[in-house]
DNA sequence: TAAAATAAAGACAAAAAACTCTTTTAATTG
DNA sequence: CAATTAAAAGAGTTTTTTGTCTTTATTTTA
């Protein structure tokens, strides 16, 4: 298991992309943003319709149409892709599973993993969705493999 | 999604209970462990199997049979019960799901979920399977909601 | 030794996640 | 305006995870 869910992790790997791609100035297919970040094409088209209607990726359609991110989607961290993608679980729920876990009736690892917790939290939120264009640029940072 | 697989999340909630009342000096069927802990009965069998194989827990058939475990369990650490279910891909693999991700080849959040990881990890084996008998005893923790 | 208790095992079933394929809609361009 | 391009939408399929039900094997005890 990983931290997200397959779905989510094509979704952050495929803004980082887009995002890469539209500081270079360019639209980028839906095949292109696929071959890209190797996942399968027609998921991945799935998932940025979503992204799309919550308008953390822009997209046109026809010829020269394709995805492309605006100046406001660089500036929001990147924890808004995984709450729209796999919800806030990972940042607020119970490492066991119980529903009713809390400071006041916690399960064993309560207090660990709420630290845990707020660590990825404030990761993802301190992490926007542009901070990785130079790096992805200049190749030193993968999306692909 | 959680941190852990449900059948992880069960187990470890599993291991505590039986834990617990192997301190309290008795072992306890695997009904009365699904009580405890909130699981489906039958599910939580197939994971004790398992455990059991692994040598995680103890098991005896027949009248006043049941789970328990053994003092080398109760230094165990947590970590080894999440290896047996989930493997070790929460401590190891890519958040973003790239199989070659690595210090050479990373993807943009390699480091700090590096970072997270190795937390995790630490937590997870600097925590024993018997460090929660008294809270659990005294009712200070919560396996069940 | 028969009955009862209990874990082990196996075969299904349901739900969720991951993935594929086809058709439709919208935009562009010659 | 016809042809082309590309996203949007919809209807599946496959795989994995989670959960259920029934039967079998083992142990204890009366």
């Amino acid at each position: 298991m990983g931290l997200f869910s397959k779905t989510c992790e094509y979704a952050i790997r495929a803004v980082f992309f887009i995002s890469q791609k539209t500081s270079e100035g360019g639209r980028v297919s839906i095949k292109d943003i696929a071959v890209g970040i190797d996942s399968p094409e027609h998921f991945l088209a799935k998932i940025l319709q979503d992204l799309s209607k919550r308008g953390l990726v822009q997209s046109a359609k026809g010829p020269n149409g394709g995805f492309f991110v605006n100046e406001n989607t660089l500036r929001r961290p990147v924890a808004e892709i995984v709450e729209v993608v796999d919800g806030n679980g990972i940042f607020v729920g119970c490492a066991l599973g119980l529903k009713e876990c809390s400071e006041k009736n916690p399960c064993p690892l309560h207090n660990q993993f709420t630290t845990i917790r707020d660590e990825i939290h404030s990761l993802l939120r301190t992490t926007n969705i542009g901070d990785f264009n130079e790096e992805l640029i200049l190749g030193i940072n993968s999306l692909k493999r």
